[in-house]
DNA sequence: GCTCAATCTTTACATTGTATAGATTTCGGG
DNA sequence: CCCGAAATCTATACAATGTAAAGATTGAGC
């Protein structure tokens, strides 16, 4: 079975960009185990060693798509909504967190597994930032700070608590340890029952 | 490079036990990543196709090696302690967990890597329910519940939470999130600061 | 228009998981 | 005791993978 180069041009044109498209496309349709470089190289109709000079490596492709799935994520968190009370708010964000691995569990699991990354890699470490600055403004409202305050102990210690808290239901979730349900039925009851019960728990809402 | 097979024997006696025990040795050695089917089969001096036999393929000696590391969870998480407040309770049950997880971080991330493992064996669920249950007879007694009493669903939601926040700060901490100090400071930094903070925002202690 | 660097292919190699078939040993029933 | 069958392990083989090395092709700047 000979590798499909059956291309027009010796040149691709836009590979660089080509095998990121296919790295995320394989990781939609086949989850992260999916994934080989010589497959995604195949899907953008290149040579299996085509991607090493744009990338250097397996690991610098995942990076890339690693780092477009921070932003990905950040999008998530971020979203708009109508004026409410700052827990409302966290578990707003929370849930989109949630959904976010659950709608792209290939994505989200790449994002967290350093071994497949270049894990000292500064855009990707930006990227994994960003990611928790709306879950850190939330909470400084919650905790009553003023706008743009510095960040002490108290609220950094409760951003690292909501952070894991959705992080860990989102790996748990993922990682198969709250399937008794069936596939399709679960990721709408983890949103819709089990996680804003635990947010609940977490973060009681006054009027209740 | 031939495959060292210099035994006396031809049979080798035990090797189920063996090859677990290789696994282990490699999970701590070398990490998850550094874990092969061939080369478990080399340190326990038989051939490549050897494993096969006992555990039917890869998947089926990583479950057994992730049951042990469950029944090894369990252990760290219920240690025994002086007479304290649930809420001081559970929180050395939590620094249980993530002590766990930084000391044996290969074992611990195969546990929760369900694309390694046989997804639906049963020990494998059994024992990882079995690591729930200290946590979840903490809860109960947090929540003025009496001794053997039924979880509601306000229990499960908190023991969910107890659960995802160690579990997410675990994870991340694995990940690679929180690494801005150096590796050898980081464990105790983790366990001895950033957790019981997180831990202290989530569940105060009354008397603080 | 020429040169050179960038881009891509070809070929090759070590390594992996595991399927298949054969060798060796153990063991229980006559 | 012994002999056939089952259990256990080896030998061989194969398709796949990541990537290194060397060669082919193209485009961009002078």
């Amino acid at each position: 079975m000979a590798e499909e180069t059956d291309r027009e041009s010796y040149h691709h044109g836009d590979l660089r960009d080509a095998l990121i498209q296919a790295t995320d496309a394989i990781l939609a349709e086949r989850g992260l185990e999916g994934f080989t470089l010589r497959g995604a190289a195949r899907r953008a109709h290149v040579s299996p060693a085509a991607p090493a000079h744009h990338f250097g490596s397996s690991a610098g492709l995942l990076t890339e798509v690693a780092i477009l799935g921070f932003q990905e994520l950040a999008r998530h968190i971020d979203i708009e909504g109508p004026a409410e009370s700052p827990t409302a708010r966290l578990k707003r964000q929370g849930a989109g967190y949630v959904r976010f691995a659950l709608a792209y569990p290939g994505r989200f699991q790449l994002m967290f597994r350093h071994d497949l990354l270049l894990a000292d890699d500064a855009r990707l470490a930006a990227a994994s930032e960003l990611a928790k600055v709306p879950i850190a403004r939330t909470i400084q409202a919650l905790l009553g700070r003023p706008e743009n305050a510095e960040i002490d102990a108290p609220a950094s210690a409760m951003i690292l608590a909501a952070w894991s808290a959705v992080h860990g239901f989102a790996h748990l979730a993922l990682s198969g340890k709250f399937s008794r349900l069936t596939p399709e039925a679960r990721s709408q009851h983890l949103l819709d029952e089990l996680l804003p019960d635990m947010l609940e728990a977490l973060w009681p809402e006054p009027g209740r």
